[in-house]
DNA sequence: TTAATGTATATTGTATCCAATTTTAAGGTC
DNA sequence: GACCTTAAAATTGGATACAATATACATTAA
């Protein structure tokens, strides 16, 4: 057997495969705010039933993704300056305490991927690309922690905000910013400084927050 | 209009109702660790078909309470001591802050709501009312705080270690040293000291965590 | 004209049926 | 009796069909 193969029917039931297509589009910006996702439409998008659009529709309501009411359908979230600034908050508050729990715990291997992510980040030129590497840096150091439940919260909590990260880093300094603060947060790791680690996070965090709120209001 | 009338179309659908009465069961320790859920069971005892079971078990298993296998079905989620230990953690993080915030805020109604909580507390003998009870306190004060994310990552939370809370509970001293941290609280709050409720907070959370943790070890 | 009401259409919620897969049990071979 | 093969039962995933509800539009009466 040359082909690379895997066992399709244990990874991807139809629901998932929608539910991920459609989180995709949504946290990309693809899909905008209050639109309408009819089940009729979708599934014949998806070539199937509606039952398992039904489901994945479930899944992104309980991802808070979308909003759904009773015999009228579901719409993609909108989500206020206000909201998207309390899971800023609510960020800020959880990741550095991960993070000073991943440091002690990374392996050479978890700091290359960090510092690629790192490189990479700089060489995109497409934006779509920046915000995946942006969480594909985070979840690569807070995956050292161990911490599985609070990095699944932060999974969540990351795909509401994800339109907002990307306008972020499409702001003038948006972007090098970011960058540069990746750099000195895997410095600080590589370093073993857990709490340098934690402070440069809090601050990344508050810091993408702040710059996104000032830049709403004019 | 003098018919005393309600929006009903606000009432839950069999989706719900079955969520509803599913994750009432897991949470309070009705249905025990590991416990399977054939659909065509829960089906016939709510006299509906498959199809809003189903979707009653997706959520419940977005929520974390059961686990589900392609083919192979849903049974309750277990979870181990360290995770429940991760989930302490986790409030131990955010309920602090969230209280800090909510202190400024309380209106009198809140502090009476809450103190009434306690009264109740002390007053129940079944051991069931204490769980309730114990939630809806910490919920009251919290939602002062005006921070509904904070609060609705929580409650999924609360969900999970449910059953070991109530364990907590039962513990010797459990229900009277909850009792009485509980009332410090109030006072804190009443007093408007937003720190020092915050930090009595932490110690409850993390009291009951440790408490735990040493009975199950031996 | 306008507000109220009836009707048609669109959309979601649920039931019933079939397909895909796993589990169970029976039978045969050593 | 242990072990493999195989057929049947049990169970979940999905498709189709129907029921319940909402929305839009036409109709009618004041």
């Amino acid at each position: 057997m040359k082909i690379q193969a895997y066992d399709i029917s244990k990874t991807a039931s139809a629901t998932t495969l929608i539910f991920d297509a459609i989180r995709q589009a949504i946290i990309t910006g693809d899909l905008a705010q209050g639109e309408p996702l009819r089940q009729e439409d979708i599934a014949r998008a998806f070539n199937v039933s509606r039952i398992p659009v039904r489901e994945a529709l479930l899944k992104l309501e309980q991802h808070g993704l979308i909003t759904s009411q009773r015999y009228k359908g579901a719409v993609v979230a909108g989500l206020s300056l206000d909201e998207a600034s309390e899971i800023f908050e609510f960020r800020a508050l959880l990741e550095p305490e991960v993070i000073r729990r991943a440091v002690p715990q990374m392996s050479p291997q978890v700091l290359e991927t960090a510092a690629s992510c790192c490189e990479a980040f700089g060489r995109a030129d497409d934006p779509m690309q920046w915000g995946d590497l942006n969480r594909r840096f985070h979840s690569t150091l807070y995956a050292a922690s161990g911490l599985g439940y609070h990095m699944e919260v932060l999974d969540k909590a990351m795909d509401r905000i994800d339109p907002y990260l990307r306008a972020q880093l499409l702001l003038s300094d948006g972007m090098q910013r970011a960058n540069r603060e990746h750099r000195m947060i895997v410095e600080a790791c590589r370093a073993g400084q857990a709490d340098r680690a934690a402070d440069l996070t809090r601050q990344h965090i508050l810091g993408a927050q702040e710059s996104l709120s000032r830049y709403w209001q004019k």
